[in-house]
DNA sequence: AGGACATGTCACCGTATGGTGACATGCCGA
DNA sequence: TCGGCATGTCACCATACGGTGACATGTCCT
């Protein structure tokens, strides 16, 4: 299994990916240029295999293309992936936000069959 | 660590996971609903143990509510912290496609310095 | 009371994951 | 050519995570 959205899900997961995606949307970087950012101490400190580790998931999940130029590589973000899975799943729950207040104001009161539930 | 939209991350990091928020979406469900969905061989069949670690996961992370009743207990979908996270990060990247569609034609152009970067 | 049912908890297991250090590759410049 | 630097890869480690079976709690119904 795992889809492109379950990869994009996974990927995002993790608040020093979600950092990655911050700084490359600010601007493209190579990956020595986030090995500093992550490796003083701003974040706790991770070297450069573990950074490394990262984009590499973030570009198997489609969120980080690059680009060779000569001995650096130039890491760039992909919102696009992060657009989609929004459309498809975040936003349908958003949508429901009504409908689930109405759940929760069921709960609230104490109702039985919170549904009509026929 | 670990702050309440860490927490929501996580927790939807999880396919089966997303799924229950699906279904707790259309209607409120007892723990025994969720577990005759994934016990039927439908997602590879999980236990009732490993929905309720599931549902667990969702409840420490403000997604799922629940009541009791007796002795069952109602879960509820509450999608006020996604649409949270989405606000305060998903559209902050999707805001940024532009952007990022820039970044990425440079990339295509091979330029040397894909940003004005003054 | 007593049994059946829904739920909750516990110890445990295999694997995925985050993280590291050591080493290999490859490009640039002297 | 040769050294140095940025990157990539490998083996390895500790922990988190998904998942399970066995057991405990509590509630409903007879």
């Amino acid at each position: 299994m795992s889809s492109e959205a379950d990869l994009v899900w996974k990927a995002l997961a993790d608040p020093t990916r979600r950092a990655i995606l911050d700084l490359l949307a600010k601007a493209p970087l190579t990956t020595g240029d986030l090995c500093e950012h992550f490796g003083l101490a701003r974040h706790g400190g991770i070297g450069r295999t573990g950074v490394m580790k990262h984009v590499d998931v973030l570009h198997r999940a489609g969120l980080v293309l690059f680009r060779r130029e000569g001995r650096q590589r130039w890491n760039y973000v992909n919102a696009v992936p992060i657009q989609r899975v929004c459309d498809r799943w975040v936003s349908g729950h958003v949508r429901d936000l009504a409908r689930s207040a109405n759940h929760l104001k069921d709960l609230a009161e104490g109702k039985r069959r919170p549904l009509g539930s026929g």
